[in-house]
DNA sequence: TTGACATATTCCTATATAGGCATGTAATGT
DNA sequence: ACATTACATGCCTATATAGGAATATGTCAA
């Protein structure tokens, strides 16, 4: 087989920079299509095509209004990603206090040593 | 130009299944690659291709052992993920409130049809 | 050294895009 | 109806992989 296909998960939609930018700029209000391509300096086509994957994996939400169409981050659809992200919470935490533990006993090691 | 290098970030390369399950066994304790293979069922080679992608971005973290390497999941690497992902948080929470909110509305209306 | 075990790399192929360009479709105003 | 505005889609190309098979590298044990 070969690589796999982007649209097919929140986790590929996001994994393209592009994509990531339009989500947050969509993220606090609808926009039309033109304000992305002009904020964002991309061409029309592509800002059409990226939005089309996010609309196919639930990330986007869209209504017509007149000749614009709105596009809108549906927020809720980065929650599996937020939460898979969160899994890891509990051992970097743990894992920043054994650096934070092994600072102090070498600061303690040093201290007994020049002590001597 | 094509599409963009898998190996170049934290988001394409947990783009990838195969990779994310990975980082899941390999979260709390570090393991041999032959561990890996046996538990999630992929080919050796498969295997340390995806362990050279997570160790490029910086996802992973190897020590020798004799005959083997032991792998484990450098949690810290998730946390730009989080970070990112935690930017939707409070407009996910204001999404979820106004779908409440609407709900609500909706009831009362029609329990105030329902008295007349 | 030889053999066995453990892991990494190379080579090849098929495929899913992302970008760019041209064109198609839809809605509005005159 | 026609021109204009606003998006969407189709087509083509270049490229970055994943997968699979074979091979290379590294380590230990007898």
């Amino acid at each position: 087989m070969a690589r796999a296909a982007t649209t097919s998960d929140v986790f590929n939609a996001v994994a393209e920079p592009r994509r990531r930018q339009i989500l947050i700029f969509l993220a606090d209000r609808e926009r039309p299509v033109t304000d992305i391509v002009e904020k964002l300096q991309m061409d029309q086509p592509a800002v059409s095509k990226h939005l089309r994957v996010l609309r196919d994996v639930g990330l986007v939400r869209v209504r017509r209004n007149g000749r614009h169409k709105l596009y809108q981050t549906r927020a809720d659809g980065i929650r599996p990603l937020h939460e898979w992200a969160a899994l890891f919470e509990r051992f970097w935490k743990r894992q920043l206090l054994g650096v934070k533990e092994r600072a102090e006993r070498m600061a303690r090691e040093a201290e007994t040593k020049s002590e001597k």
